[in-house]
DNA sequence: GGAAGTTAATCAATCGTTTGATTAATTTTG
DNA sequence: CAAAATTAATCAAACGATTGATTAACTTCC
């Protein structure tokens, strides 16, 4: 008997998140996740216990895979705007890279119904934050940066990617255009990593 | 008899949208609503029809107070950089003085189940991107401006106070801060505004 | 054969909505 | 003017549907 041996717990979680993403935790039911992952119902609590125990697997999974990547970036011996560019890159990539997810995440910080987990991601978000933070901080203090307010900044470029993962439409009004299509999303990575390179770069840098 | 007549219908709409930003739309139960309001839970369908008649009701008396108010500034004589000064500071004031309302329609933006909705949304807030496009492009051809990607700038505004709104913990670490004081809004705003405007000043003009 | 995986059927709880009745205010009529 | 008719507002109770969760039986696999 040759079971097509798709994991069907992976099944269920990449179904949840899909789902979650689009219509959001309350309007996701456990039934559409089952039948989306074409698992049964019963397989959701057996394997996760509860619903929330799908989002909070989903969220914790993701949450991890954030932290193991952007350590080394501090290490090389290149100057801060390089660095700050390099950390642009990667958030940009990272980001349009998993557009479904940062969607769920942001749209979670802005409501009250689970503290825990507007927690957990604050401190993940805490973690990349204090390593721009460092980075333009050494830049002031070395005197290659303006002095600036560093927290407005990472504001600035948080809040610039995540406007253009959310309403991709101010950006592009070109109405056959696709987040989820490759060659779009290339293009609207591109011009998002040139804009807030030098944005920061003439911001941070030019002497006034 | 002189019952204190506080308009149950306006109540609804109040203490619903409380709700919805609190907990999302799906989130919020009629019962809840109707607690929340003093109201008997038929008076919510009496006077709107329906749960989500609630829901439209009140984004669209929200969008109604959205064109009114940012006519002015673009006839007056003044310089582009002053009128995107002045666009900055309407739009952080709008922003920060309606959070609650602010965060409903950013999520209602990152969900796909109701399409209706979401252009209504995306047709508001075009009318503003168009008004800052205008400026910043005039400034571009009169050369007092930078050649830029227009739609990234904007992006980068309306994502910065957006961001600040939505994540205030990335701004302020403090953990007894509260963006409803006024006290503490009053603070976010001036630093908000403060720098939108030292960076679009830097960014636009700049010679180089 | 027993542990792990899977299923349909079922559970109590809650959902948004509707109902029929009642009250209070307003308008019409004689 | 006052009785009658009409309207708007409000209520408790109940509706059918759906929710997340659980059960118990069945299958698969080592």
């Amino acid at each position: 008997m040759k079971t097509e041996k798709v994991d069907k717990k992976q099944a269920i979680l990449d179904a949840a998140e899909k789902l979650f993403c689009e219509t959001g935790y309350e309007g996701t039911s456990t039934r559409q996740i089952a039948k989306e992952s074409g698992a049964n119902m019963a397989m959701i609590n057996y394997y996760f216990g509860s619903k929330e125990g799908v989002f909070v697997e989903i969220m914790n999974e993701r949450i991890a895979g954030f932290a193991s990547q952007l350590k080394i970036i501090n290490e090389d011996k290149i100057s801060a705007l390089e660095k700050l560019h390099k950390v642009i890159e990667g958030y940009v990539n990272r980001i349009l890279n998993n557009t479904a997810f940062h969607k769920m995440m942001h749209r979670e910080l802005s409501l009250t119904q689970r503290p825990e987990m507007y927690d957990k991601i604050k401190d993940a978000m805490s973690h990349n934050m204090q390593l721009i933070d460092r980075i333009i901080t050494d830049g002031i203090e070395d005197g290659t940066f303006n002095k600036v307010d560093v927290r407005m900044v990472i504001a600035t470029i948080m809040g610039t990617i995540t406007n253009i993962v959310i309403a991709p439409h101010k950006v592009i009004s070109c109405s056959n255009f696709d987040l989820s299509n490759p060659k779009d999303k290339k293009i609207i990575k591109d011009r998002a990593v040139a804009h807030l390179q030098d944005l920061t770069t003439v911001y941070l840098t030019t002497k006034r």
